[in-house]
DNA sequence: GACCGATCTGCACATATGTGCAATGCGCTT
DNA sequence: AAGCGCATTGCACATATGTGCAGATCGGTC
């Protein structure tokens, strides 16, 4: 690769061709001629400013102009609410691919250098990591909350190209987790979990300063990975059922009323517990489609996070009955 | 104003295109249908969001890819600077023009609530004025850091509006300063200096977090307002040339090795001392063209400020020699 | 209710920006 | 030196965005 001094000066315009651009309102055409080159160079080379980072846009709401719905659901619950507009007509999945798109823009200034950040798999979060805006950070890791494997296909695959697109993103050390996702043993669990290699990763989940998941429901319109990738037998939905589960984070489930102690399905999880998983400082749920509201009821119950990207819809829905 | 509720809401209104523009994506044409309206209501909300400061744009230099002017001023001044692209063939007029507006939007995170900002004036902060976004915040407020009126004229205009449009950009309350730019008798100052009045402003200069300041200077090309707005009388001139004057903050002269004591002309300046300025946390100066370099350079030995904006030509010059 | 002025709207057109494609250039191999 | 693959460029065209203008709309006034 001789592109070391090519992608420098590559660099070096498009941070130029930015300032003049963003900074001095200048029209590409006048930018070509100042650098020398044509217009859709610097159409292009802005482009690539953008996707490098180099240019953050941010949208403010005014602070006297909260929106009374995030209001509400902060009085109701306690958590920082970031309303995504969508119209209501809008098929299952481009909804979630556009609250995913804004997730991942809102999440940019939340991620910085020195910082570790744990994150989930699934659908959800598989659309944010589409749609990550690259952030130079320095030190800094991605660690995966819970194992992807399970007995028909090792599913490393999948979660961990969510894991490297995050990594790529914010130039930051990715750590994965290659347990399965559910044991068929707890005290296989057990076991692992004191392998030093295992507790290593455990140890940097401890330390995570933001977490990142999505809920899994059951009777979501697209049902959640977890239940449909060939993780759970007939016997462990059964059991699901009877210990009247309603939504799970990271693989660990809960009721409505948030509690998840004695679902035995927990002890053969690879994920955090909730009472862990609370300890981080910032825990950033995103919830697409209003098929997942009785998910995220009970994961507002469990306490579960501290900042909720939703969807318009549901999130209105939240404030009904 | 009956448009109370019709203000409201055309910010939502434009709050939403915003979110759905900037966040997500979509084009004009996709927003106008969703807020049913046409794409071109749809771009004036855009460019009125803009406007009113919902949206914000910043240009970051990644921390690896600072340009060596930035680190050799850095290193050699212990200032942080911003250099900003300008070519070389560019006309006095339109440099200042673009170096005020970068300064504009380099000062949009700079000022935030609570805070006071205080401000000299001159061309070169008229023109800063001109390219300010607007910011809500909230307890804040603009000082004028030097008097305005002259023998001729009471000068009051000319800077009222650069303080008000300051104000009217950050929604904060503006703090006139109602002195001459100079005194004809130092004692005039030492005795207006004790009336409870001025005292108030005085107290509200030291208080002070940032400081907003170009330099004057007699040799520029285009010569300081203070050296031809009729302030200062052919004797004056004489001193000044006679103290080996090379410039000016806020009409506080200063010699090029940055000494400002026993320059006459300060006791009859209204402008805050150059050791009382020191004080201040964040001291920003703003400066275009190669013929402000010695004024510069004098500035930069006195220490007067912690950020230099500059325009490129004269950042280069200043590393020479 | 007619009138006025100020504001808002969408159309039609003017500009500005994005992108497929063929041509060019460059580094490397043979 | 010729040949190859890959990245970069500018052109021409396709889209997307900005804006003057005429008509519509809404309050307020007489």
């Amino acid at each position: 690769m001789a592109n070391e001094g090519l992608g420098s000066d590559k660099v070096r315009d498009a941070l130029r061709a930015a300032h003049l651009y963003y900074m001095q309102d200048l029209t590409m055409e006048a930018i070509a001629s100042e650098l020398r080159t044509s217009r859709s160079s610097v159409s292009r080379l802005l482009g690539f400013a953008r996707e490098i980072g180099l240019v953050e846009i941010q949208v403010h709401s005014p602070a006297d102009r909260i929106s009374s719905v995030q209001e509400r659901i902060r009085d109701q619950y306690s958590v920082t609410a970031h309303v995504v507009p969508v119209p209501d007509s809008t098929n299952e999945i481009d909804r979630l691919e556009r609250v995913a798109m804004s997730a991942a823009r809102i999440l940019g200034p939340f991620f910085d250098s020195n910082m570790t950040m744990g994150i989930a798999w699934g659908s959800t979060l598989s659309a944010v990591s589409r749609h990550l805006q690259e952030k130079v950070t320095h030190n800094s890791q991605i660690v995966q909350l819970n194992g992807a494997s399970n007995a028909q296909t090792t599913g490393i695959g999948y979660a961990s190209e969510i894991m490297s697109r995050f990594g790529r993103a914010f130039g930051a050390y990715v750590q994965q987790f290659p347990v399965p996702a559910f044991f068929d043993d707890p005290r296989t669990k057990e076991v692992l979990w004191r392998e030093r290699s295992i507790r290593r990763v455990l140890e940097i989940q401890k330390r995570m300063d933001i977490a990142l998941f999505g809920l899994g429901s059951a009777f979501a319109d697209v049902p959640s990975h977890v239940y449909v990738g060939g993780y759970l037998d007939d016997a462990d939905f059964e059991q699901l059922t009877h210990s009247d589960v309603v939504g799970d984070v990271a693989t660990v489930f809960y009721r409505a009323d948030g509690s998840s102690d004695d679902i035995p399905m927990n002890a053969r999880s690879s994920g955090p517990s909730l009472s862990l998983l609370s300890k981080v400082s910032r825990r950033v749920c995103v919830v697409s489609g209003r098929s997942k509201l009785p998910a995220l009821r009970g994961a507002l119950a469990a306490g579960v996070m501290t900042d909720l990207i939703v969807d318009e819809a549901t999130a209105h829905s939240l404030l009904e009955a």
